[in-house]
DNA sequence: CCGTTATCACTGGCCTGACCAGTAAGCTCA
DNA sequence: TGAGCTTACTGGTCAGGCCAGTGATAACGG
């Protein structure tokens, strides 16, 4: 074996990916910025001296990819869109389908993520943080009367604030597509169950608690916390042999 | 505002969408298994009584996310693909890239995730796992002399193997994509500031601690060790004053 | 008899040209 | 001035065609 050189492998180029790569480029580069528009479908086919179909198909891949979206007849062309992490919570919900991941897995990575991003914001919380994340618990008290659509709302938008406040996007990102996979699969049963104001109450109470712990800069307890109101909520929606790896989680930070 | 029904939006479905979701769900479904085939262009033709552009755009679509893939003149049709996390990574690189995620925020993740596992692993590893990620780490010891390449490798071999003992797929997938982003970022610099002797020498030190860690059955001492041996490795390219959440997701085990 | 090679039917890649439906700007007219 | 209509574009879809690449199979040579 030669070390002289290295090669790649290589596969046929097609043309609508010379195209996608391009339009690509251009939006990374930020010479197409989002709201800005492509020129028209046959004005592309000019510019790139490709025909038609090939351009759709290019386009019709770029819009699947969540980078530009075609509206039928608008004369201004296909629009640039700002970034999304649509795109990725598609792509984690596909692994989820497809990779056979179990709901007892995709908890534990929620207490994971949840708790990481309870300890990162209680070491870097701004009092503004602090307070966006008391409002949250001050509507999802009002809620606990108004009834559990609006209460679950102010839930996620607590999380939501306490992965901000963790200054880590990737950590917000992931745990709101896993928060949305973890309820895509046991909806309709929460709907039921957890429609009770005395749980609502103890969420509520769970979430003060953890808020408590960031507004004192207390992370391993917040983290803790967080794991520990997760598997609360959710265990009984794991088959118990299935629970030790959540359990593991937890036990640590008291021993 | 009436509470009685709850609308959503919609938006005109393009032909080929149809297209893309019904041979998704196949998929999906399991109808179609990796490795089988599709009909042929002109047959998906028939079937489903589009015209062959539109079937293209759809075939196109499939593609680039990665369930199937067309080869120029194969007669067998196109084929199913089997699940990757490929499309995923390079979702997280366009989100690193366009949503100005820093890598402090990657390096950060790939704390929270490593360690996370390592934590796991130390909980639930079996003996065959426990000498699965020995035998990395021999590789590991004997690559010191071959080169970095050969060492790089089984440093990847035995975070795979520490992820595969966590028993979470998810920990598994995302740590193996973010790896992926963070090394396409330094890549350049790393493949010539870490090919010493010496450094390979002490991260091979650092993997055996942790594995000890995991082995003794000690979770948080094994995650700590595995933060800090990331964090050490990659503090370098991080900014100074971006370091601060890295060092938050230290020193909370040993206060 | 078996391995090699050439054939060929079919594949996907790409193009041309056309028709219809939807959009919005500009015009008309009250 | 404002509401409606016209119109010149847009994207969505189709039919049909050409070329190049693939692989099973048939013909071939040892």
């Amino acid at each position: 074996m030669s070390d002289g050189a290295q090669f790649r492998q290589v596969a046929p180029v097609r043309l609508y990916q010379r195209i996608v790569e391009q339009i690509e480029q251009a939006i990374a580069r930020g010479d197409l910025k989002p709201g800005q528009r492509l020129p028209s479908e046959r004005e592309l086919v000019t510019q790139f001296g490709a025909s038609r179909p090939t351009v759709r198909e290019a386009l019709r891949v770029l819009e699947s990819n969540g980078l530009v979206r075609s509206r039928h007849g608008d004369p201004n062309g296909p629009e640039i869109l700002p970034f999304s992490s649509d795109r990725m919570t598609k792509e984690m919900a596909r692994l989820v389908q497809f990779d056979n991941v179990s709901i007892a897995e995709l908890i534990s990575f929620r207490m994971i993520l949840d708790g990481s991003a309870s300890l990162l914001a209680a070491r870097l919380r701004s009092e503004e943080e602090l307070s966006a994340m008391e409002r949250t618990l001050a509507v999802m008290a009002d809620a606990i009367e108004t009834g559990y659509e609006e209460f679950s709302k102010a839930d996620v938008a607590f999380h939501e604030a306490v992965a901000v406040a963790s200054r880590n996007s990737l950590i917000e990102v992931c745990n709101q597509v896993v928060r949305g996979a973890v309820l895509s699969l046991i909806s309709d049963k929460v709907a039921h169950a957890h429609n009770s104001t005395a749980l609502m109450r103890e969420s509520l109470r769970h979430h003060e608690e953890v808020l408590e712990a960031i507004r004192a800069g207390d992370g391993p307890a917040a983290a803790s916390i967080s794991r520990r109101k997760l598997y609360e909520y959710y265990a009984g929606y794991v088959p118990e042999d299935e629970r030790g790896p959540l359990l593991a989680l937890m036990d640590d930070e008291e021993g």
